[in-house]
This record gives C-alpha cells, structure tokens and sequence, in this order.
DNA sequence: TGAATCCAGTAAATCGATTTACTCCTGTAC
DNA sequence: GTACAGGAGTAAATCGATTTACTGGATTCA
C-alpha cells in the first residue's frame, strides 16, 4: 500500500486534547497501527524499525495525548493488573496499616486494586470474591478473613487460618507473640491473668488462643476459666473491650494483670478498669495486640505486642504478584509467619507487692 | 442458517468450570452470541424471544456458569464502572473513614473504586490522577487533597478548597465548626485560647483557620499571636501536636484552653500538658477536630468537633455518580457544604477560677 | 391474492489494541 | 542475472461482547 502523505507537523496542541485512539495516530504519523503498536509497546518484534521512525511515533503519540485504551489492551492481553482485597472493615486501623503496605507495593509493579469491606455479613463473604472475579483480578488478598472455596486465582490471606488448597497465608508467630506478652507480664510477678480472647469470627482468635494456652503452660501459669472473657459484636470500637471487662470486674475474681485480644480492646478494658477504681498500671496491668499508632498516645501508653502490619501487607502483595508470574504451582510456600515485637509502655508494672506471689 | 443441533441437555457440572464465553454457550444452545446477549441483558430489543428461550439460555448460563467477559463489555460500551479515589494515606483514621462511606455507595450502584495515596508527594500528586485516567476510571473522589487542573472525567474533592472549575468540593461548615468550639470555650470562662494549626498542604487549614478568627471576632475574643502554633511534617501520628505543643509552653505564655487543628493531635498535645504538669481539663480544656473513633476512649475523652466523615464520603460518591449519569453541566452544585457536631466529653472544663476573666 | 405485520432470531460491524505471518524493496553475493 | 538476506513495515486475525439492520417464514388484513 502506498505511503500516505504525513500531516503537517504541527505544533504541541493544548494540553487537554480529548483521548486519540492508535488508530488516529497511525493515521496522522502515515503509519498503521501495527508498527505503532510494536513501537510503543517497545516490542522485539519492533528491532528493525529505524530509531528515526521511534523517535518521530513517540513524540506524536506525547504531541496528541495517546493513552491506550486500558480495556482493548485488557480484552487482547487477557491482563487487567488488577487486584482484589478483602477487609472486614476499611475503617479498621487494622485493615487500613495492611492495605498501606499492599498499596505500595502493587503501585510499583503497575498493579491497582479494588477494596471491598464485608462486615462479616455472609452474603457479602460469599458475593464479594465472585463479583472481583467478575471483574477480572488477577489475584486475591483476604486480610483476617477465612476464605473457604478455592478459587481460580492466586490467593493470599493475611491472618487466614483455615488451609484451603491454594491460599498462601501470612500469619504472624502467634507461639511467640503469646510468650512475648506471658513472659514479660510472669517476670513482673503477674500470676492472676485475665483474658480477653477474640471473637468467634476473627481468623486469629484460635491460633492467638492456643499459643497463650501453650505458653501459660510452658511458664506454669494457670489460666482461670473465670477470668477468661470473649469479645462479641463488630463494632470496630473500644466498647465491645469496655463492656467485657466490666463483666470480668463484675465476676469480682481477683486478678493483677490482663492480656487483651487487641489494642482496640485494652484501651476500652483500661477505661473499665479506672471507672471502677483500680489503677493501671499500679493496680491491674494491661498488655494489647497490634500496636495500632494510636496505642503510643493512649494514658498510659499502652504495651502491646506488635504485628508488622505494614509489612505483612507488602509480604501478601509480594506473593500474590509472585504467584501471578509463576502460576505453576511451584515453590510457592503455604504458609508465610512473621515475627511479634513486644513494645513496653506505661500500660504494665509490677504485681502489687501484697499479690506477687500466689 | 440451519439450527444446529443442541447439546445433550447434560448435569450440572461441577462448580469450577473455567469461564466460558459468550460464543460457546451460544454454540451449546444452537443459538447465536447476538441473541444470548440480548437476554441476558434484558434488551428490550429481546421483547420477541419467547420465554421458555430466555429460560433456556439463562438455565445454561449458570449452568456453565458463564460470567461476561468485562474487559470486552467495557471496550464495547465505553463504560468501565470504577472510579479513582486519591487519598493522602490510606492508613489515616480520616481517609478510612471517609472510604468507607464512598465504598458503600458505590458499590451499592454496581461500581468499583481504586484507591491511591499521595503522601503529599508532588510527583505522585500529579501522576496518580493520570494513572487513574489510563484506566478509564469514569470519575475522580479526592480527599483532602488540592486537586489544580480540570480534569476529563466528574472530579469531586471532599474537603478541598481550591475552586477548579468542573470540580464539586463536599466541605465543612467551617463557620459553624469554629463557632461550636469557641463558644464551647467561651462560656467555660476560657479567655486565654491557644491554637494548634493545620500543615501547610492540609486543604482544610486555611479556611478553618479563617473561620477561627471570625468566630473569635464575633465573640470578642483576642487571638495572641504567641498562642498560635501550627504542625508540620506528614506524619500520621499524636507526636506532631506533642512537639508543637511543647513548644507553645516553652513560649511561657499564660492559656487555660487549646484548640487543636483534629483529633490526632490533639491527643498528642495532652501528652504534652500532662508531661509540664497541666492537668487536663483541670487547669487546661484541649478541644479537638474530627471525632476519630478513639477520640472517645482518650483519657480524658476528648471533647471535639464532629465531622461527618462517612457522610461526607457517601455523599461524594452520589454527587460523582450523579455527575456522571448527567454529563451536561446540568444543575450540579459547586459546594455542598456538611454540619458539623460539639462532642463534648471530658478534656474541657471552667476555666482556673483565678483566670476565669483577664 | 398480494401487502403488511409479526415473530424469532441472525449477520456483521464495532469497540481499540496486539501479534503473527506476510510483502515489497534494496543491496549484496555468487 | 539471479538468488538471498535483511530492512521497514503492513494486512488481517484476534480478544469477547454489543447492537443495528436485516431475513425468512407464518399469519393477518383488505
């Protein structure tokens, strides 16, 4: 086919130029389509087009504002560098700290992702993987959220227990976060331990619960059936912590110190704990989870267990882009475990000196 | 052409078929792609098949459990159901919350969002409006974010204050909100009011700002210059009011009452008072700015100026849709503006009575 | 009886990019 | 003078759904 005239070069037009598809382009470079593509995609395929005539297809596509069409390339590709997230909540600072590092990373590797909160509503658990699928990601991440079906997609759960066939879990070393919170609360002279254990729902609460059996078993510690509560309800609030320890207190069991299921939680319990008159930390000594940033500027500050939250995110986004790349199912690990920091604050003291030893 | 022959009407297949496009069901069925998309669609162009058809071609479609190829519909009807969000940090308490109301107002209309965090880095700020526009996002929600060029899809800036043209800003009543406090303060006898600022970037400072000094004004009240402090840094942490804070009492100026720029750091200014010695609210009343979920559980519990934040994230997501169901400026409004609450709790108090007049 | 209408669908263009298998041309080698 | 290689690019199929304009037959109307 003969060589269409190129248009006159002409100058940059204004900047907002409404979006111009290869097609035009090719058009106004006397070009087809084909060879733009190639060009533009920086293609092999493209090794014997003269740097000359790059040159002039990438300043024309930067002149007339080319963007490719993100659903052409989609639809030919069958790629969407898209993908899902589940959350309980996204106003949790919880789910919000592990979104944070699963942002960061999938950005740089091109990828976007679509956010959903199913507020453990069960259609939504069910609906929710389905219409993302619908939507074509290419990869799921379930953050403290049990995914019960395989799918048909690389799937990764931050804090997911249940092992289905297919899903990598990050999860955090629980053994090690339960002897981090006993030891430290032991060495203080702490025997009287309260607890507060999650609820039913939350991926975590089993495993979390066990480690804290085994540890209290490995220090000698008994653990009361009666100082033990359970947090109920999913308001993503200190309240549920408040209520459950005015349960404890209510129960009129002594106890020096308690070790809550989450940092949301020990700020409601310690708020329970003053209104009825017992000091922290003189009195009762209060360990939290997660170390959520405002656990530094509660009063007292608040000693906590730290989860890498942020990098547990980045972790999740690393695997699932990695099982992407490879879907063979090839050295990929099952499960991935990160390690617990212990943050002592103001919140834990010394056993009153008439309790400290039972 | 000839009907072909169908399939054996065969069992239901086991769930996890892999996805089976349009033209194979058609070909299951002896139909045409043409007439599965038209009933599945529900075209009124399909008013002519006859049920006991649609049935069929529904029946199959789960059967084979066929899920539309998105991509493909969205390059075909030049729709891609999703919308960009920018926020400056996912993880901070007030994007959560704010995304929490966009989500479920978006998802509710069968929409999708991406999220991006800026961290107020230039370079992002420009580029991840540009990526979003890549991917055919239909509309754009920024938060607390200055957005400066018109952009080619509906933008809408929950607290922005810069008036771009075609951008609808959802804002606070910053008049009312300064009022709500000052007065708050006032009739508590405070006289000697020291104020924390927003950063610099912070689209909501100056306007809050302004409307300070109005409400002041109004109520007679002197402003000192050496009672002003402001924040700086981009840190989603108390520490940024707990430094400033500590500066103003280096200043050694007399002030019964603080009014912090939000919550956060808020939370870090009481630190500080506690740390010089000033009892809070006994011989300090600190108000604060947002109502984050844990401003109740400070102790004190914080009193603070309530934003709507959920509602103002559900109403930017109506207003964007709405935007882009009707394209034409039609009778959109600029602003929309949103009433702030006085949650009073305990970090305020009667001012010293020693101090109560000046 | 012929025209008009309805019914039950279908063919084919289209959305915009990607990619493989060509084509045409110009030198060079033999 | 012809074969061959490489250079510069192109035609056309393809991804999967949507949609408009049509088709062939049956029925109804005048």
């Amino acid at each position: 086919m003969r060589r269409k005239k190129p248009r006159r070069r002409s100058a940059p037009l204004p900047a907002n130029v409404p979006p111009v598809s290869q097609k035009v382009l090719a058009d106004h470079l006397g070009l087809s389509p084909a060879t733009v593509s190639l060009v533009i995609n920086r293609s092999p395929a493209a090794a014997s087009i003269p740097q000359e005539t790059k040159d002039r297809i990438l300043a024309e596509a930067r002149r007339l504002n080319y963007r490719p069409n993100f659903a052409a390339r989609s639809l030919r590709k069958q790629r969407t560098f898209t993908i899902g997230v589940v959350v309980p909540e996204i106003s949790e600072g919880y789910a919000a700290l592990v979104m944070s590092g699963i942002e960061d990373q999938l950005l740089q590797e091109g990828y976007f992702y679509f956010v959903v909160s199913h507020r453990h509503r069960p259609d939504l658990l069910e609906g929710y993987p389905k219409l993302l699928l619908g939507r074509a990601v290419e990869g799921l991440i379930a953050v403290d959220t049990a995914c019960k079906h395989p799918l048909s997609v690389p799937v990764v759960a931050v804090s997911g227990h249940t092992q289905v066939r297919g899903v990598t879990s990050i999860v955090l070393n629980h053994s090690r976060a339960a002897s981090l919170a006993l030891e430290h609360l032991y060495h203080l002279g702490h025997r009287q331990i309260a607890f507060i254990k999650g609820q039913e729902f939350s991926s975590d609460t089993e495993a979390r619960w066990n480690a804290i059996l085994e540890a209290a078993t490995r220090l000698g510690l008994r653990v009361r059936s009666n100082l033990i509560v359970q947090l109920e309800g999913d308001t993503p609030s200190p309240e549920l912590g408040y209520h459950v320890t005015q349960k404890l207190l209510a129960g009129g069991h002594l106890f020096t110190a308690l070790f809550a299921f989450n940092d949301i939680s020990a700020i409601g319990a310690i708020r329970a704990l003053r209104e009825a008159g017992r000091r922290v930390p003189e009195e009762v000594s209060v360990v939290g989870f997660d170390d959520i940033p405002s656990a530094a500027f509660q009063n007292p500050g608040l000693t906590t267990v730290r989860q890498p939250l942020r990098k547990m995110g980045e972790i999740s986004a690393e695997t699932v882009l990695r099982r992407i790349a490879d879907p063979q199912n090839g050295p990929h690990p099952n499960v991935i475990t990160v390690e617990p920091e212990l943050i002592v604050r103001a919140s834990t003291a010394s056993a009153p000196a008439r309790l400290k030893t039972r």
